[in-house]
DNA sequence: ACACTGACTATACCGACCAG
DNA sequence: CTGGTCGGTATAGTCAGTGT
């Protein structure tokens, strides 16, 4: 699947000035509805000239909605990688282009908090599964600890690990979607999960 | 020495095609 | 229509090189 980069921190650098309050830079308009339909013909640079224009308030947005600095500011990636891509969907008919934007971001960060709160939930989601599914073994003793002994050696990974193991066992992940999701090489992902089997089988024995 | 990482290999799965 | 085979693709597992 191919993936846009975004350069952003070009656009970061060039925006120091950057108005908040209106279309303005100094001297210059920016034309939104342009901007966008040059992004939509895959220009980065008017990628960039918006972002320089919104950033702030864009990212306050975003932080007003998922509460947390690095958080908003990956909603702001994520979306600005949206509006690259999308920007030929846009539609002058149906509202403003510095609406459509703002919709994207919104909905973006929104997204976002949805899955952080997915994420917090996941754990002990995904505990309870291995727990449930423990019961219904016919004679669990003889098979599988038990659910406290599971919870404890869990409990003494790291966490990114402990998500990595969850993440592959119980909810059915494939290693590069953990990768993906836990920001690590999916290399690594691989050699925690057999670590970890292996650490925990030696334990149980 | 140990952990991380990427490359390589093995395996599973899926869809297309064909014969009966 | 059904079942078998084949090829392509995705994914998992292993291993060796590299860095700390």
């Amino acid at each position: 699947m191919p993936h846009q980069c975004l350069d952003l921190t070009k656009a970061r650098s060039r925006s120091g000035a950057a108005r908040h309050d209106s279309c303005l830079t100094g001297e210059t308009a920016l034309n939104y509805e342009t901007a966008l339909l040059e992004c939509a013909s895959g220009s980065q640079s008017a990628v960039g000239r918006i972002y320089a224009r919104e950033k702030e308030q864009l990212r306050a947005m975003a932080h007003r909605i998922v509460h947390d600095r690095s958080r908003s500011e990956d909603v702001i990636h994520d979306a600005f990688a949206q509006i690259l891509r999308y920007a030929k969907n846009f539609d002058p008919a149906r509202g403003s282009a510095r609406g459509w934007i703002y919709a994207i971001v919104r909905n973006t960060a929104l997204k976002m908090r949805q899955n952080a709160r997915r994420e917090l939930a996941l754990e002990d989601e995904a505990l309870n599964a291995i727990c449930a599914r423990e019961q219904t073994v016919p004679n669990p003793a003889c098979c599988i600890p038990d659910s406290m002994t599971l919870r404890s050696m869990l409990d003494q990974l790291e966490p990114q690990r402990r998500a990595s193991l969850l993440l592959a066992i119980v909810d059915g992940r494939t290693h590069e979607e953990i990768s993906e999701y836990l920001q690590v090489p999916v290399g690594t992902v691989k050699a925690w999960i057999r670590r970890e089997l292996v650490a925990m089988r030696r334990q149980l024995e």
